[in-house]
DNA sequence: TTCAATCTTTGAAACGATTCATTGTTACGT
DNA sequence: ACGTAACAATGAATCGTTTCAAAGATTGAA
């Protein structure tokens, strides 16, 4: 490996000290064109490429932007960090993506590692409690924005959707079908986006008389578990399996789809309604095109890049916590037995 | 913001010099415990984090390696991210996600950013044609091995899959099954998975007398797309549709399977047997359970980070181009009409 | 021609970690 | 008690940029 090309031999071959190297490259409207033609032929015929390293080092940060999912394989995050990309990318910035995995040591490792390398800024998912870490980022200078997650808006930025509404829309139409005995999947249950689905699907069992919700922690949040979960319960026996069931989000309630169709002679929405959450692409060509939640991937993404760059121009601003709402997507997974309507309202609500 | 913590700060704290701290951090081993610990408590009192630029300044690289991915909304794709993500933390480094989106200039951006932060490696999904970057990359001291395509091993690391035996794998499936009619859907078309998946699948036909091919091209790989040519497929008068179709991926499978199966009464197999091509997990729980191609992400992303590693530790040594083969996945999409089977051999295949 | 104002260019001083030749300590065999 | 080897700790030099005060060049007005 040889030695890179600096700055410096650029300079010797143009023939200019090493700051004017430098402003060609970052203040070239301080460089007069004879000069600035020298340098950048010097450049191209050395390939020089500026060490980020070094700039870093004295300019004190990058042009990086960190955000930190909570699982790469859920589509419904991927979206979200395809519309941070574009967005920080309009602002001039890169996006790195981290995958946490719903783990928080593994969060906490990326975190580390955004800050080791002294991003602009920081879009997190969380896993863990992490909002004394955040703080502990802004003191140094890493402004973060919290994604699909409330945090206290006089001290935090964040985007998020009301999961609590989303739960309440969920429940409420199952209990709208008919259905009485509901069950809830999802995982880990202290995960906050899970917690408050369930908190509002439960609010709207008790204003129901005669309906109750069964809690089966499902562990984590993917196909698999789902799967697991939709065999646990095709192993009862009929009596008792629920007549409606709201998952946390929709890759569980893909899984729990193939397994109690496939395992069992149970008929999705006959026997059982289901309804998922996130609305991600698979829902609609699910076997059972599946009824969910649906929730503004785009708007949140690009929200979130927004706040931050809000907080970058003026480091003592005052945050914001947006909302947005959740809409009801009913497919056929929850539709009467005849009725195979695809339907839904349109345009996302933005509140606060 | 604050100045932020430096190595200076924990020496004074600790009362040792500068380069002790460091060592602590770099060469544990070198230090007494009791020195040791000493520092580890400073360090943990001011809360210090390393800051990446200046180590990288001085020594020469990074702890990181860079992922490009074609699309990051494709489930093959983070799949493949994930494995490579455990991979690499076995080996002490942690990985950068960049998605190019299929653009190659967002991919070259990418190659730059990564170059700039002097990442140790790269992995890429390529679009553009980029093995003079490469060949540069590598002088400039940064390995990269090229994912999900197969490359000279004379000069450069690879994993790939055999497309062309994937294509001619899921052609042939469907002319066994009696289709003749068949249609491939794909694109861009130069991208050369889907230009080699088609000329697999084109070998299939020529060996087939009456078989006939038509192509159409997605212009994208994603639901949405697929969604588009099942619209204008689902418009043709029943005699000009195809009896077989064969899709680039499992997205594209997924989008035409809904708008084929919603908006015609078109059913999935009788009249016309689709096949996709990664086997995502979302293509076991479509509406018709989607035949595919399945390739092996896990070991993909596990050998792309071992080929990387066996580079890193030894510059000048051999290229080797891993090439695995691909199997096929018969589920309902493409089984007669009554046989509701889900059927598949195990054990992916290493070959080379 | 001179002076001031403006525009260019210069080059040394950071930035914060790692490296490595030195110096200081300890332990042990004789 | 002495010499030596092994081990620990030191701190100045270094990596390649950016920054910025200062010097130098150019211009136009008087």
């Amino acid at each position: 490996m040889q030695r890179s090309v600096s700055i410096k031999d650029v300079a010797n071959l143009a023939e200019v000290a090493v700051g004017t190297v430098s402003n060609v490259l970052n203040n070239p409207d301080r460089v007069s064109n004879r000069t600035k033609e020298k340098v950048l032929r010097a450049i191209d015929e050395l390939g020089f490429v500026r060490n980020d390293a070094a700039r870093q080092l004295r300019a004190g940060h990058s042009r990086t932007i960190g955000v930190v999912v909570l699982d790469v394989g859920n589509p419904f995050f991927t979206a979200i960090a395809r519309a941070a990309e574009d967005a920080a990318e309009a602002h001039g910035s890169a996006v790195l993506l981290g995958d946490s995995g719903q783990d928080s040591a593994r969060e906490s490792h990326y975190i580390d590692l955004f800050q080791e390398q002294a991003v602009q800024g920081l879009l997190i998912s969380p896993v863990g409690n992490i909002l004394d870490r955040i703080d502990n980022l802004r003191e140094r200078g890493i402004p973060t924005v919290l994604v699909d997650r409330r945090a206290d808006e006089s001290r935090y930025s964040s985007v998020s959707v009301d999961d609590d509404a989303g739960g309440y829309l969920a429940a409420r139409h199952l209990l709208d079908l008919g259905r009485r005995r509901l069950a809830f999947v999802g995982g880990p249950l202290h995960l906050a986006q899970v917690a408050e689905r369930l908190a509002g699907a439960r609010r709207a069992i008790d204003n129901t008389p005669g309906a109750t919700l069964e809690v089966l922690d499902s562990g984590a949040q993917s196909v698999l578990a789902g799967r697991r979960i939709g065999d646990s319960l095709a192993a009862r026996d009929k009596a008792g399996i629920p007549d409606g069931i709201f998952c946390a989000n929709d890759l569980l309630a893909l899984g729990v789809m193939q397994s109690i169709t496939m395992m069992n002679g149970l008929a999705i929405p006959d026997d059982v309604a289901l309804i998922g959450y996130d609305d991600i692409d698979f829902a609609a060509s699910a076997v059972v095109p599946l009824s969910s939640i649906r929730q503004p991937t785009e708007a949140i993404g690009r929200s979130a890049i927004q706040l931050l760059m809000a907080d970058l121009g003026n480091p003592g601003h005052k945050h914001q916590a947006i909302t947005f709402t959740p809409e009801l997507v009913i497919r056929r997974s929850t539709a009467g037995p005849a009725a195979p309507a695809e339907q839904h309202t349109e345009a996302p609500a933005l509140s606060n």
